[in-house]
DNA sequence: GCTTCTAGAATGGTCTAATATTTATATTAT
DNA sequence: ATAATATAAATATTAGACCATTCTAGAAGC
């Protein structure tokens, strides 16, 4: 049979609810810091039940779009869309074993120096003094593994924020996030060492200007972690092959 | 004061019982395609109401780890993660306006080369027919906008398929997926006009074996490309700002 | 005047129970 | 045999009650 027809979606009722009132807010009915109506007058307006609305405000939750605040004054509050939503998205495919370290790896490496060679481009003095900032804190003594590799993810951030993409910024974002989290599951304390002063080269580097010196220093720096996280995720996958059923 | 305490996460019902059974179907306590208990029984195990399942159960469906299927035989069916939800955040990003098509270029240009050159190590006789059937297929009379698309975006998911690099198969999908959106929505017949023919020299290059071929021609496709994909996104904001309110 | 306590009200969070809808399968009628 | 129908099991939806949380305003105490 010719494919004229198009299947009926048996939409559930929340998704509707969801796509309209997503559709709202992107249009700009409710701005960043604005509050949604209750869920009592949403399914007095939607002529659904009350139910139906909270699918859809979880939803738009889970979406990154809104959140939602218990107690008088309550509701769901518009927030601005953040990277988070991609960051979990790619942390789920590699829990899933959906994708691997080695092959992060090599978009990291394709990526980074990229983002440090637009940094150089944008090197201004805020930018300079925060690089600064930061490289001086990672040197000081670590206070815990998970604040260290908060100090130490700092430096990409900001590199990140340089490069002036946000595309690339959101990328970034989510390698790192994937590294941390690597890292913190991990827990292999002595094993897992990010030398202080790994970054300094690759900041003088950026903050020289040149582009071509910025992606070089960052390719020696992510070739040299590299190494360390493949490490690492054979001892993750061991760790959880070995979890009790 | 010394932030010693960390604060009260007060954790929603639903929200541990989300945890419980994601985590359960990351340690594969249930495969791919096999079928979670049905919401009854999961509310009289985990002892709490069929609402906090359903909560639970309609997250997990949105995080792309089970399907729920309604009717005799229905209920949470465990799926494999695809690269969907990626897509979707990438695309959200971009209709908040979080992302523009030229960062998108961008990262496109550093992104697609790279694959082509990967794929050209990769060439095998499975991997030269699916190419050769693509850009056939591409010549022939379109049919619609729609399908137009869809076959031109194939060649892509090929070469990413090539590249051997998951993660970079999913940077690609989420890249298409966003380009694919961008050009329904404006729907601008005339105006978007992908030359068929297009892709026949980064076949070539491709399939010669010769990764710099590879990245040069892709390289020239991407810049060329590209130029019409800004002029659609000035078009695409013009008419999301005209939209009725 | 200032702080502290208390009560009220609005809101999301949860539960129960009933009904509707969907869908695969078994049964029955033709 | 084939088509129509009934059955059963599961999700989808609704309604209504009650719980938990949180802000606010006013009362109480100092």
């Amino acid at each position: 049979m010719a494919t004229i027809f198009n299947p009926i979606k048996q939409a559930r009722v929340s998704d509707g609810v969801f796509h309209q009132i997503k559709h709202s807010i992107l249009l700009g009915h409710f701005k960043a810091g604005g509050r949604l109506p209750s869920e009592r007058e949403l399914a007095e307006e939607f002529r659904v039940s009350r139910m139906a609305i909270r699918e859809a405000l979880r939803a738009l939750e889970l979406s990154g779009f809104i959140e939602i605040r218990q107690g008088i004054n309550g509701g769901g509050f518009v927030v601005d869309l953040t990277f988070e939503q991609l960051g979990n998205a790619f942390l789920d495919l590699f829990l899933a074993n959906k994708i691997s370290i080695p092959e992060m790896l090599q978009v990291r490496l394709l990526i980074e120096p990229e983002v440090a060679g637009l940094a150089a481009l944008n090197v201004n003095t805020d930018f300079k003094q925060r690089l600064n900032e930061a490289v001086e804190l990672e040197e000081l003594p670590p206070i815990s593994l998970f604040k260290d590799v908060e100090i130490k993810q700092n430096f990409h951030f900001i590199l990140a924020e340089m490069s002036g993409n946000r595309f690339l910024e959101a990328i970034v974002r989510s390698l790192l996030k994937l590294t941390r989290n690597l890292v913190l599951a991990v827990d292999d304390g002595p094993r897992f060492i990010h030398p202080a002063g790994m970054h300094r080269k690759v900041v003088e580097a950026v903050l020289s200007g040149s582009p071509e010196e910025a992606r070089g220093a960052m390719k020696r720096h992510t070739l040299e972690f590299g190494q360390k996280l493949i490490e690492l995720e054979i001892a993750y996958r061991e760790k959880m092959a070995l979890l009790p059923f």
